[in-house]
DNA sequence: TACGCGTGGGT
DNA sequence: TACCCAAGCGT
């Protein structure tokens, strides 16, 4: 069977495509890099005006890994999930010891530094560096699961068959798998939506397996719902927030008003000490890890 | 394998 | 309004 909705995607891209700074021709790997790691569960338009910020301060691997750690996790900002900063920092110094300062090229060496799993050295290889990998993200699966599989939603784990299904469908030459990963990526992101999918802008709807199993909706287990209200995440995201904003060191009192509850702020002070987010002075101050 | 980990915008 | 969810990773 002759697949034909390859070309089809290819076409769409090269129409629709966002133009994004880490795609642009003047793009660096350093600049993909730090442009996946910030896109881990958050969205592109919050991701952009960091990311200038931070690519303008720090435009090389070595610049970043000269500074304490704790101006990355200031200059992260809100994106969220802090520990990325953390380790975004520490994949800087690994790049500049271990590799001369340069990002590698290889989905190997890439996974071996902190922060980075199986997609983002995925993604780093093949929109950095035109290696051909199948790149397995959320929308790629979202798609596949619609186009091919004919469900609404992949499993909320990811399979190894979903994996084999990604590999066998990459085109054989490394330059057109890396337009295609992208190109079936962006997609997911702009018109095979998780909710209100945009069928009508589709350049494979003729061929959508759920599409023409007439869109059954999802019939499987509650796909999770995550509170945040009242959690040791909220909590934590204030004591930061407390330090990101200072100048220096703060007093005990200034994280505690954050948080009613002392045992739980008690509890948060400390994962995010045990984290490395937080530095805790010997003359009793709090500060961003130097 | 399932869970913890931030934040804010869309529906 | 309350969810839902957004280019995941590490344990």
């Amino acid at each position: 069977m002759k697949t034909t909705y390859i070309e089809p995607i290819l076409d769409w891209y090269h129409a629709n495509a966002r133009d994004l700074p880490w795609r642009a021709p003047g793009a660096t790997p350093w600049g993909v890099l730090v442009s996946e790691i910030m896109l881990q569960q958050t969205p592109v338009s919050r991701v952009l005006p960091v990311w200038h910020a931070w690519m303008a301060r720090w435009p090389t691997p070595a610049a970043l890994a000269a500074e304490p750690s704790g101006e990355a996790v200031r200059a992260w900002g809100r994106l969220g999930y802090p520990r990325r900063a953390l380790r975004l920092h520490e994949s800087a110094r690994a790049i500049t010891e271990r590799h001369g300062g340069e990002v590698p090229s290889s989905h190997e060496d890439l996974l071996a530094l902190p922060g980075i799993g199986a997609y983002t050295a995925a993604a780093v290889a093949s929109f950095a560096f035109r290696r051909r990998h199948a790149v397995l993200d959320t929308n790629v699966r979202r798609v596949l699961a619609r186009l091919l599989t004919g469900v609404e939603y992949p499993p909320k784990a990811q399979t190894k068959a979903e994996v084999a299904l990604a590999e066998s469908l990459l085109p054989p030459d490394p330059p057109t798998a890396a337009r295609w990963a992208v190109a079936v990526m962006e997609l997911g992101a702009l018109v095979c939506t998780a909710r209100s999918p945009r069928c009508v802008d589709c350049p494979v709807l003729d061929q959508c397996a759920w599409h023409l199993n007439g869109r059954p909706a999802y019939d499987g287990p509650p796909r999770r719902g995550q509170t945040y209200a009242g959690t040791d995440r909220q909590c934590r995201g204030r004591i930061l927030a407390v330090l990101r904003e200072a100048e220096g060191p703060v007093e005990k009192p200034a994280l505690d008003v954050v948080w009613a509850d002392p045992v739980q702020r008690e509890r948060a002070l400390d994962t995010l000490v045990a984290d490395g987010l937080v530095d805790p002075l010997q003359d009793g101050r709090y500060a961003l890890p130097s």
